[in-house]
This record gives structure tokens, C-alpha cells and sequence, in this order.
DNA sequence: AGAGTTTTTGATGAACTTATCTTGGTAAGC
DNA sequence: GCTTACCAAGATAAGTTCATCAAAAACTCT
């Protein structure tokens, strides 16, 4: 999952960085609210962390300006405690959720997760397929109740997978989403984690469709 | 489906032709207005992608050209974000959807489908017909629920046909909407590849007019 | 700072898709 | 009823895409 944070305070935005990384997210980092609007609208995130009070452009301004280009992007904005009105036009302008500051980093994460889950249109914590199980919480995938040890990049490409079963997954699309923002596209990365993954959780779990991509294989819908 | 890309810069018209073919359509490309005028003339496209920054001719300029000639095809303008009034002008040309860049490239696309979808007259994301489902997006068809595996190519002929159920459709217009600009004509290609079509979702959904083309059979209609 | 993972890269070989060719069948026209 | 044109089907070949391996580079943790 790609995460952007819209911080201008530089302790916080590190530290949300940091925990958001350690989280499995792939982060970008803006610091005020031109090169936010700008990421957000070029990239695509799977969920945004925005404050409100920024510098050049206003957080509430950015906010409006993703949703009236037609963004549905899942957005979190941060408020100061005794701001009470930029929450409510937080809220108008299109948020999915808000935390006040000071707010526990477990507290945020829990949030997050909620909203990446809630747009992929999944209903349960945990993602599930067949008798494979991932907790994004605790980072954790089983298969069959065993746990199997994923590293963190197998972790994040698994995750999307999972937040798509059954649909094929570009190659393009997983490292647009596994990786941030700077990265080197034409590499044979993607094709070496679906190996190993495959070699961990099962070969016949993550079919290729030549020249389109990969797919996660749901045995409820015994797909493809 | 068959598409048409009119965009002078060069990096973002490598990644649009990248994703529209990662996304399973066949991609002409066209760096000025001149080519891309004579392009949309010329050629038969299911959908365009038009940037209104252009170098001899001027995308508004094409535009209003192509309705006047009576084109009908959809068509996306691209926009930079703080040129307002370009937008309400290509509106007045007849532009069906517009985006401003930057942009998320999967809000493109799912703009196009929507585009693709209304030109069809569809009204549901899933392509129908009988108990054979298609889903663009995941790009799975299903028979009866049960799912069959396609290759790419055979994927963009079923769709192809799906977007024009219970039409005669020539084998020289599947041909141009399969291959990009550049193919050999003369050969048989689309009889082997509604051959193997017919093998994998059955005998009969697809029949032939001998002399006129193929025809996905619409149950309902009880086509032919 | 160094050892152990993890990630990336590059190369090689295998697998698959697709295009072409050939042969045989089927419908239309005379 | 015969010829001709068009289409179906199988086999083959070519070209591309993908899987796998090994090794180098980057990163972590002590």
C-alpha cells in the first residue's frame, strides 16, 4: 500500500514516516501543500495523511481540489485540538476521517487501516483467500493457521494482491503501489517476489496472465 | 478497443501508451496536431486521449474539426491545471470527459472505460451477454460463473464483441481494433482467433455471416 | 564497523502466445 | 451437380514474455 503524508512540521513528518514505513506502506513525504497537491494528484495512494494548517495551500483547499477532480482517494486529516472548525470544513470538503493532535501513532495506524480496508470494499479486518490469511495489523500471513515469514516486500506485494483477488494485476500497477515514488521502473523486481511468494505460500496461488499481469486465485470463485 | 493518444511531451505521452497497453488497448500514438487530426480521420478509434497544448494544430481546433465531420468518438481532453478556460472550450468543441494534469493514470483509465462503456450504451461496468460475463477492469470473463482462462489477444477480440452484441461485426474492423496501425492485413488471424474463442466459451455463441463477418449471439434477442 | 538479511540486477533458458501455412470442408453461384 | 470462394482446424515456427538462478549491492542490527 502507497501512503502519502502532508506534514509541514518536520519532527512529525518524520515520525510519521517512520511509522508508516515500518507499517509496510511504501511513504512519499510533502512538506507543504503545493507539492502535496501536486503528489496526490499524480501518484496514486492508497490513503492520504493530511494536516490542515500548511503552508501555500491550505489542506481544506487541497482536499476540495482532489475531490472536485473526481479523486476518491481515502483521506485522513490531522487538526489541531482547538481548531474545531477546520475539522467540520475538513469533513465538508470531503475527509474520511480526522485525528486531533497530539494522537497515539497506534491510534493512526488502526485508522488507516480501517480506510484502505474500507476502500477496497473489504468488510473483515483480516483479508482472507482460501486458506490463506493475512492480518495487516500484526503483518502476519498463515496459511492453513501456519505462519509463513514473508519479508517485507513480499509482505506489501502479497497485501495488494490480496486487496484484489481475482482480478489481473498489471505488473505496472503492483510497483506503482509497492514502491515510492523514486523508483526504477524497468526491472524484473515484481517478477522475482512473485516467485519467491509463490515458493512460500504455494505455486498454484498467484497465476500470470501473459502480457497482462498476475492474478490471485480465489477458490471460493475458483478463478481463472 | 482501439485507442489514440495526441500528446507533444515525450515522457508523458511513453507512459500513457504504456498504460493504455497495459490495460489491453491497442495504442496509436501522435506527437502534433497535424498527425493526430489526420490519425482520428483516418483511422477508427473506440476512444481518444487529447492534449489541448499541441504544436501546428491546436487540440480544440481538432476537435471541432472531427465533430463537424461528423465523428462521433469519444473523446478525453487533457488539460494543464491552470489553463481554466481551455477546459470550457473544448467543452463547447464537444469533448466527452476532460482531466487536468498531472493525473492519477487509474483515473484515466477508469474514465475511459466509462467513456468506452457509454459510447457502447451500456449502462453496467460488467459486459453481459447470456450467461458469459466479462469484467474489464479484472479482465476475466466467466461462462455460466465458471471461469475461462483467455490470452490478451483473445481478450480484446471478446471484448470487442461484447461491446457490440448481436452485431455483424467485419473481420476487417475487429482487425483494426485488435492491431495498432502497423499490421499486415492479409492473413487469417481473426478466424484462428475466433476459433480458439469458440473452443473456450462455446461453439455456438459466436456465429458466422459468411461474406460479412462474426456476430456475438445475444440469447435474449436470440440473435441471428 | 561487520555479519547477516534483504533487495536488486543481469543473464539464461523455458514456456507460452501468436502468426503463418496447409489442408479439408462448407456454403453459394452458375 | 460442379465450380469457386470462403471459412475451420491443425500443425508449425517465430518471437516475446516470464521464471529461475546466482551474485552484487543495499540495508539492518548488534
Amino acid at each position: 500500500m502507497r501512503c502519502l503524508i502532508v506534514e509541514d512540521d518536520p519532527d512529525l513528518r518524520r515520525q510519521l514516516a517512520r511509522a508508516l514505513g515500518d507499517a509496510g506502506y511504501a511513504v512519499d513525504v510533502a512538506a507543504d501543500g503545493e507539492e502535496g497537491h501536486f503528489l496526490g494528484d499524480t501518484e496514486p495512494y492508497d490513503v492520504v495523511v493530511l494536516d490542515l494548517g500548511l503552508p501555500l495551500i491550505d489542506g481544506v483547499t487541497i482536499l476540495e481540489r482532489w475531490r472536485s477532480a473526481g479523486k476518491t482517494v481515502p483521506v485522513l486529516i490531522l487538526t489541531a485540538r482547538d481548531r474545531w472548525s477546520e475539522k467540520v470544513s475538513g469533513f465538508d470538503a470531503g475527509a474520511d476521517d480526522y485525528l486531533t493532535k497530539p494522537f497515539h501513532m497506534e491510534e493512526l495506524l488502526a485508522r488507516l487501516r480501517a480506510l484502505v480496508r474500507r476502500a477496497a470494499g473489504h468488510a473483515t479486518p483480516a483479508l482472507e483467500c482460501g486458506d490463506l490469511r493475512l492480518d495487516p495489523r500484526a503483518q502476519r500471513a498463515t496459511v492453513g493457521g501456519d505462519p509463513v515469514k514473508l519479508t517485507s516486500h513480499e509482505l506489501r506485494l502479497l497485501t495488494y494482491l490480496m486487496h484484489h483477488v481475482g482480478r489481473v494485476v498489471p505488473r505496472s500497477e503492483l510497483i506503482e503501489h509497492i514502491y515510492d515514488q523514486d523508483f526504477d521502473r524497468d526491472s524484473n523486481t515484481i517478477e522475482v517476489f512473485v516467485g519467491r511468494l509463490r515458493k512460500k505460500i504455494g505455486q498454484d496461488r498467484i497465476s500470470t496472465v501473459r502480457g497482462l499481469g498476475y492474478q490471485l486465485i480465489d477458490p471460493e470463485t475458483n478463478g481463472a
